[in-house]
RNA sequence: GGAGAGGUCGCCUAGUGGCCUAGGGCGCCGCACUGGAAAUGCGGUAUGGGGCAACCCAUCGAGGGUUCAAAUCCCUCCCUCUCCGCCA
């Protein structure tokens, strides 16, 4: 379940405009408070008939014990007794079944309400909240010269740093190979955005299996919603990460924790798989659209009251990444229709492409509240002795990189044709220059 | 992959069909004793669900089965450890 029983009853006004605001049907709503109280009523008659059968087999055990024969005719009727409620038990815990399913089913559906701040509407609704570094434009002049920025795929093949038809020799579309300083340049991103993140940021670093199994694939929702998106390895029921939020996430299902071990904040790089299915013919030039990249992503466990500053806190440290890189970009806060199902508010990165002219995602910084870790199950006691809360969950890329990797060879190409490293990366690249 | 041993409450452990409503120890919390503490004693200490409440139901790795009754017996699966094989 997702959406919490006890908040559905409490609060199925907020919830049913939460689903009207995303774009979902609320009449679910409804129909789920209807089986709610169904599932109720069963459990309390189904939890009654069990008490009386304890009871009959407890006394059964007693004049055993006290010498009556366990096949004789006292225990005959506390024996009838018992195996009729236990028909009933049957029935009524069969119905139970069906009806916690439908219910779960109809959870499901209903979408995680968007926080109050979160404006309403279609995509045209994000907000830019605010933009950093200066828009290089395409046509360029440097000392007098007039030239023009190459997309990255130019750059790339001119340096040689990717390899995509050679990728697609061997794997297929979409799965480039990174070459020489390409390849070096994969290897610095990932350490120098690591190294931020855990030496300046707290973060605790995760080096995250790549494969993950179906209960962790559901715990994150991953399926059954994005099922299409992701690589199965059928023989073994398991799954090819589509990010590290996926397996990072699941590092602390089903567990509690004390409110001192709060917050907790990991930053994890994996490979990320996606098949992109129904995104066939977008972005088919370059590496802006590929079936594997590489990302850094931070993933936060926090208390409940802190989780709406987090998510600020959480933005800001990608954005961080992309000040040392250089590179420009603005920050969206996304309306209710262009936020995902299971996110309350979510904020986009965009990085000025000035090859393409393009803004292109490489970071989305989302809160969940509680509504991840009830899929999970993960907890905390807000004091010693109290009863566990769900904790809330919050993840952002901090970055993706192939995408950056486009917007650092268009923004750090040079008039001939060169690479100038981003003074960050020097130290990692062991050069301040790319040449062919 | 083969053989064996295991999986019980935060940790360790008892438990081989009914006095298990899961016992004991450690740890933790409270109280008593103390000038304060240690030691000691007493009590409490899982999760989910239902009920205004007393209380009830479920859960002993997971799922099924046998039985009036399963931590305990049977079946399937998962995981951990030891040895062997293979291997970066």
């Amino acid at each position: 379940m997702s959406i919490g029983l006890a908040r559905l009853r409490e609060e199925p006004d907020r919830i049913r405009q939460g689903a009207i605001d995303k774009g979902e049907d609320p009449t679910i709503v409804d129909q789920a408070l209807v089986l709610e109280g169904k599932r109720r009523t069963l459990l309390g008659e189904s939890d009654r008939l069990k008490a009386e059968r304890n009871a009959a087999s407890k006394k059964i055990g007693e004049a055993i014990r006290a010498g009556a024969a366990p096949n004789g005719p006292e225990v005959a009727d506390l024996k009838r007794a018992s195996t009729d409620a236990g028909t009933q038990i049957e029935k009524l815990d069969a119905d139970l079944a069906a009806t916690e399913s439908a219910l779960e089913e109809l959870l499901l559906r209903i979408p995680n309400p968007a926080d109050p701040d979160v404006p309403v509407g279609d995509a045209s609704a994000n907000k830019v909240v605010r933009t950093w570094g200066e828009l290089l434009p395409r046509e360029a002049t440097t000392d007098g010269q007039a030239w023009t920025r190459r997309p990255h795929w130019d750059v790339a093949e001119a340096l040689h740093m990717f390899d995509l038809e050679r990728g697609a020799k061997i794997t297929g579309s979409g799965w480039p190979v990174y070459t020489g300083p390409g390849s070096r340049l994969q290897r610095a991103l990932i350490d120098f955005m690591l190294d931020v993140h855990t030496e300046e940021h707290g973060m605790t670093e995760i080096w995250p299996p790549a494969v993950v199994n179906s209960a962790s694939a559901r715990g994150t929702g991953q399926i059954p919603d994005k099922e299409d998106q992701m690589y199965v390895v059928p023989r073994d029921d398991l799954y090819l990460v589509p990010t590290a939020e996926v397996p990072v996430t699941n590092l602390h299902r089903d567990e509690i924790f004390e409110a001192d071990q709060l917050p907790i904040r990991y930053a994890a790089y994996s490979p990320c798989f996606r098949r992109e299915a129904g995104a066939a013919g977008k972005d088919t030039r370059g590496i802006l659209r590929v079936h594997q990249f590489d990302k850094v992503e931070m993933v936060f466990f926090e208390k409940p009251e802190a989780s709406t500053e987090a998510l600020e806190w959480l933005t800001g440290r990608a954005e961080v990444i992309l000040q040392r890189l250089g590179l420009a970009y603005r920050v969206l806060l996304m309306a209710t229709g262009d936020l995902g199902f299971v996110q309350a508010k979510k904020y986009d990165l965009e990085v000025w492409a000035p090859g393409v002219e393009r803004w292109l995602e490489v970071s989305s910084c989302s809160n969940f509240r509680d509504y991840q870790a009830r899929r999970m199950a993960i907890r905390y006691r807000p004091e010693a002795g109290a009863k566990p809360e769900l904790v809330h969950t919050l993840n952002g890329s901090g970055l993706a990189l192939a995408r950056t990797v486009a917007a650092i060879l268009e923004t750090y190409q040079q008039p001939d044709g060169n690479l100038a490293v981003p003074e960050a990366l020097q130290p990692y690249m062991h050069t301040a220059r790319v040449t062919p």
